[in-house]
RNA sequence: GACAAGGUGGCUGAAUGGUUAAAGCGUUGGUCUGCAACACCAAUUUUUAUGAGUUCGACUCUCAUCCUUGUCUCCA
């Protein structure tokens, strides 16, 4: 018997629009695909937020015993520039202004993210595919649209006809658009003469002599269009009809829906079931903009080393954030709100490392099997984590109970709590154990400096029991006081 | 301008028709302490942007207004 056969989830499905009961196209199996980071530059903290809150629906997951095969892939082949530039390649921009190897900005910034990643302890995903690795797919499938006669060729770039799909097909389910609204909505910009159509996307670009990233294909020396890669790399290893893809808000349109058209216009049926989209990420109440100075560097944040944070956090107090509000809800970074969270968080640490000092009693005054489905429940509804941590507030209550002889729970039932504890806390969340100490060596300084302070003053009265005490207990935390001609200092192990 | 999402206590942030609107932080009081800090216990605030409407009943549905954000062009 698997966990998933007794918790059932619910999905909010952006294409529907609202929540639906998950069914697995195969029992027992769960494919998921969320569209990577381009690795032109340092990862976007607002992008974390989203690939945080799909590592936690990829852990919850397994957690429930599903198979799941995780599809993350890396943009290194880079999205086409504005028109103004005519198709120039964002990588090979950058890769110039900095006069190097276009793979050697995606080998830096790939390193990079994963760097990132690991810190804030994301499970890898099963598979990361690059874009560049997979040109030859893409080609294969621009062939099948051309052959379904959904795409055309000129000067050698194939563009996708949304006109023709749309007659047959729906171009707009996804971001609930009408191609009517998007012909009055649309820009004209110059340089897309060769479209026959504003709102056709771009499958191949023949790239210009300047262009390094190139491929030979049948049309010509060029690149893949930036939607395509998604289609291919998604369809190849999870089929052509899968269960979950997930990416950022913003995404929504053009990227996916001109993924579900490509893929419909090349296999002939919608490649997802459920479509999950995590919300944006604010600072101070603001959209993160490079050009207005508001954003900060996910490393920024993790060394303090910015200007709007009053100090460090660490890598899972920023997880434990994110996870106290909904994934499909903007969330606003503040240092108040951060603040909070690192209280809270270590509040609830605090009562799952005495949970091990317990000592189980003859009755339970606390229902452990009944909460610890709430815990379930809360997660089921569409990975309502909130919902969920504060129910783990709850337990951390009672917890506290027992160790003050108020509350009292069998052996059985204390192993059920500190079991389902570690596994919503450290599997689902994802969050690691650790004590205050790690993270605020400053305050830890602090202290020192306060009781060096006060043997200082406890030995000039002669007060020697103190003055060792002090000295004694500091030595066994590991804290050893180093008495010198100028004053007294100190240092860990 | 068009389309979409949203505006809940001092702060962060759940709850989409039905008893007292989660939880965390904060604040206040208490326990602990020589005193404090930490920790723990308890209490505490909102009537849900604004104005109408539907309903026996609305944060939850409808309309209007104000505001925020996303997308429409590269974007997590």
């Amino acid at each position: 018997m698997h966990l998933y056969e007794k918790q059932k989830i619910q999905i909010y499905n952006t294409l529907s629009g609202k929540k639906e009961g998950f069914k697995p196209i195969e029992e027992g199996y769960v494919g998921m695909y969320v569209c990577g980071p381009t690795v032109y530059s340092n990862v976007h903290l607002g992008n974390v937020r989203t690939f945080m809150s799909f590592d936690m629906i990829f852990r919850y997951l397994k957690h429930l015993g599903y198979k799941v095969r995780y599809v993350r892939n890396i943009t290194d082949a880079g999205h086409l520039e504005n028109d103004a530039d005519v198709g120039e390649d964002k990588i090979t921009k950058k890769a110039r202004l900095e006069q190097i190897e276009p793979m050697e900005v995606v080998q830096r910034y790939t390193v990079d993210f994963h760097n990132i990643l690991n810190t804030f302890n994301f499970l890898p995903p099963s598979i990361e595919p690059t874009a560049t690795g997979h040109i030859i797919e893409q080609i294969e499938l621009i062939k099948k649209i051309i052959d379904n006669g959904f795409a055309y060729v000129v000067n050698g770039s194939v563009y996708f006809d949304v006109h023709k799909f749309d007659e047959s097909n729906d171009y707009g389910v996804l971001s609930k658009r009408k191609l009517e609204d998007l012909i009055h909505n649309t820009r004209q910009l110059d340089g897309q003469s060769d479209k026959k159509n504003p709102q056709d996307f771009a499958l191949w670009k023949r790239a210009e002599p300047q262009h390094i990233m190139r491929w030979p294909s049948p049309w010509s020396d060029g690149f893949p269009g930036w939607h395509l890669e998604c289609t291919a790399m998604s369809t190849k290893y999870l089929g052509d009809n899968f269960d979950i893809h997930g990416g950022g808000m913003d995404l929504k349109f053009p990227h996916h829906e001109c993924e579900i058209a490509q893929s419909q216009a090349a296999k002939g049926q919608t490649p997802v079931n459920y479509w999950m989209h995590a919300n944006m990420l604010h600072l101070n109440g603001q959209r993160m903009s490079k050009s207005t100075g508001n954003t900060v560097n996910p490393d920024e944040l993790l060394t303090g080393n910015n200007d709007f944070f009053s100090k460090a956090y660490a890598p899972s107090v920023i997880r434990f954030f994110n996870a106290q509000s909904s994934y499909k809800s903007v969330l606003d970074l503040t240092d108040d709100g951060l603040l909070a969270s690192e209280k809270g968080f270590f509040r609830l640490m605090d009562a799952i490392n005495l949970l091990s000092d317990l000592k189980a009693d003859k009755v339970s005054t606390f229902n452990v099997s009944e909460w610890q489905q709430n815990c379930y429940d809360a997660m089921n509804d569409d990975f309502n984590s909130p919902i969920l941590i504060a129910h783990l507030f709850e337990a951390a209550k009672q917890v506290n109970q027992i160790k003050s002889g108020n509350a009292s729970l069998t052996a059985e039932d204390l192993e059920l709590l500190k079991k389902t504890m570690h596994e919503f806390t450290f599997d689902v969340l994802g969050l690691v154990n650790i004590t205050k100490a790690d993270t605020g060596t400053d305050k830890l300084s602090g202290a020192v400096e306060l009781l060096i302070q006060l043997r200082q003053e406890a030995r000039a009265n002669k007060d020697f029991a103190m003055s060792d005490k002090i000295r004694d207990e500091l030595a066994a935390k590991g804290i050893q006081l180093n008495d010198g001609k100028d004053g007294t200092t100190f240092t860990t192990n």
